[in-house]
DNA sequence: TTGACAGGCAAGTGGCCACTTGCATATCAT
DNA sequence: ATGATATGCAAGTGGCCACTTGCCTGTCAA
């Protein structure tokens, strides 16, 4: 649960988030030009590896390699545990 | 948007959403306590009102002062925006 | 095989943030 | 009024993180 908002706190790794989600299963290049031209966001490629190295580490995304490509995919099923801890009706909330 | 995760990106914030959630509109004492006992969180007083004071910029809680006393109250609204950024249906997604 | 291309590893740095400490203000009860 | 209670203000500090720089590894085409 940390790592999901460790990884969510850098606007870059957000970004990069709507760029996958703009077409999922881009390669690292990809993603750094497209944060460049879309996102208005210019960091070195280095810098983006590691983003994405955070975002992969908290589930929120997942890669396959293939020849000298990788490519990231894009995943939110950890972003609904937010939903459950907070979002959701509480039967208990107030009670006391 | 950017408020929302630095303010989450704080385990004790977290907590006291949590907190909150447990009874809403309780006093600063009264969450102190409370992270002591249910959450396992011994912070200062004043840790805590600075964090009180982030979630409350971000718009995670509202306040009401009553003479001495000031209560705070639970507002998940914000947390709705992460649903909408990345967890609703887009049509746009992977056309190209 | 050699160069270009895609990605990885690792160390250094500057700035920011969580937390503490110390003091101050405001409200209430006696 | 005076002490207790509830909260606020402000400065200092240590640690962590985003980002860069420099170099290395692996894959493919000519």
């Amino acid at each position: 649960m940390a790592d999901i908002f460790e990884a969510l706190v850098a606007p870059a790794r957000r970004a990069i988030l709507d760029v996958l989600r703009e077409r999922d299963g881009q390669t690292l290049f990809e993603i750094c030009s497209r944060l460049t031209m879309t996102q208005n966001l210019t960091l070195t490629r280095q810098a983006i590896s590691q983003h994405l190295d955070v975002l992969e580490s908290a589930g929120l995304l997942s890669t396959k390699r293939e020849g000298r490509y990788k490519y990231h995919y894009l995943n939110t099923k950890p972003l609904e545990l937010i939903v459950e801890r907070w979002l959701k009706f509480n039967p208990k909330r107030n009670e006391k």
